[in-house]
DNA sequence: ACTTGTTTTTTGATTACTCAAAACACGAAT
DNA sequence: ATTCGTGTTTTGAGTAATCAAAAAACAAGT
């Protein structure tokens, strides 16, 4: 019964956010997805996995891969609550930018106290989802998992709000921020053009923007209130 | 030439305050008293302080003790600097208990980039002390280091502000915050017996509070100045 | 059912840090 | 100067996490 180490919370994290990503739910993740998304060789995901059953935090089968358990689920959700309450006071409170702020809160989450991380919680008014739209697990680590549409599956011509950008890439949403694509930002899909990998929205003062159905596919909206 | 993992800054940090709290400058640490700072066993600190003097961080004489080189000074005080901007900002910023915010950054310190303590010392006004009066170096490592007097050596019935609290025990701190001693709090010493192990001061409110000497010497103390 | 190609697991080493306990050095005191 | 006690270093071993490369398993595709 270790407590545990940055290390196996990166593995908790990464197979739980390998989980929510694929559709099905209840799939073991392959064990070269999460090696790959720690940068690691795929052997020592393995060895690493096999240590990780043994303490009751994921359910592995050999050669089909790895999944967790409740109490890892928990504990995963846990290391995200911190992750992503981080991100948010060091936007709001501290005036970072939303590009940089992953990077710092990836270290920060491993050795922020839960007390830190409720005082945080408070101050910030116990909201829902991070500067990029990502939900915030509550203490217990549950949380609320909409589904969204994406810019690539939205309505055309329907005004819609953008929720959720998942991507954490800096220059990525840099880019964004350059063209005012920021949660919370209302949105027109004006055209779509497969063949020319092209999505044509209109956003903020009536500004045009062009991107490809890669960057249009990480962009999740929901359907825009009546308001205004 | 590796990059100091924290358990090399703790080392660095531990013998820059063994240096600094002997009278003597320049004189060597003995390796016994890095390794009871550190809670490891002497042979451990040996070793490790061997594998720092191969990387120009110490200069180690066997059966002499250790320094560090400037260029393990400077690393020390940007340490002492990042833990000392982080408890100051917990305190003023977040509202925790100067009573537990050292273990919280204990931990922060090994994590939060100088991109974020250099934000935290802008937002705090580039502040001089932590709030036990610790001076924090600035971003080039050094510091101002000044020397007070303490509730043992100080005058008697002369005016002092309590300026420096060297200790970080938890409940050491809690029974200073109950009887308000706090750096900024006018004193007055009034008597000393050291027979009976006494210090008795006058503070806040004209309250009247008795002291061992040993809690005595960890209070240092300036001449009040002018103002009521 | 074989062969092929990809993915996964094993094996053997390596690095950083640690401890326990034996061996050693040094200053002081007889 | 030899002895004693304390402090220090060495030695041997262990844990956590990693890599490189060999071996094994699986999923198809003729």
């Amino acid at each position: 019964m270790p407590l545990p180490s940055s290390t196996v919370e990166n593995y908790l994290k990464t197979i739980y956010k390998a989980q929510a990503a694929q559709r099905e739910r209840g799939r073991l993740v392959p064990m070269g997805q999460v090696a790959q998304a720690l940068a690691v060789v795929p052997g020592t995901a393995t060895t690493m996995v096999k240590a990780l059953a043994e303490s009751g935090l994921v359910h592995y089968e050999p050669y089909a891969g790895v999944r967790l358990t409740s109490a890892g689920e928990k504990l995963a959700a846990l290391v995200l609550r911190r992750h992503r309450l981080i991100e948010l006071f060091l936007v709001k409170v501290l005036g970072m930018s939303w590009a940089e702020v992953h990077d710092e809160a990836e270290r920060l989450e491993h050795a922020a106290s839960d007390k830190l991380i409720d005082r945080i919680d408070n101050m910030l008014g116990r909201p829902a989802t991070d500067p990029h739209g990502d939900p915030i697990p509550d203490s217990s680590g549950s949380m609320v998992v909409r589904d969204y549409q994406t810019l690539l599956t939205c309505p055309l011509d329907a005004a819609v709000v953008l929720t959720r950008v998942t991507d954490q890439d800096a220059a990525f949403l840099r880019f964004l921020e350059g063209n005012s694509l920021k949660p919370g930002q209302k949105l027109r899909v004006e055209a779509r053009d497969a063949a020319a990998d092209q999505v044509v929205v209109r956003g903020r003062r009536n500004r045009q923007i062009t991107i490809g159905m890669r960057a249009a596919a990480k962009l999740q909206v929901a359907p825009a209130e009546a308001e205004s």
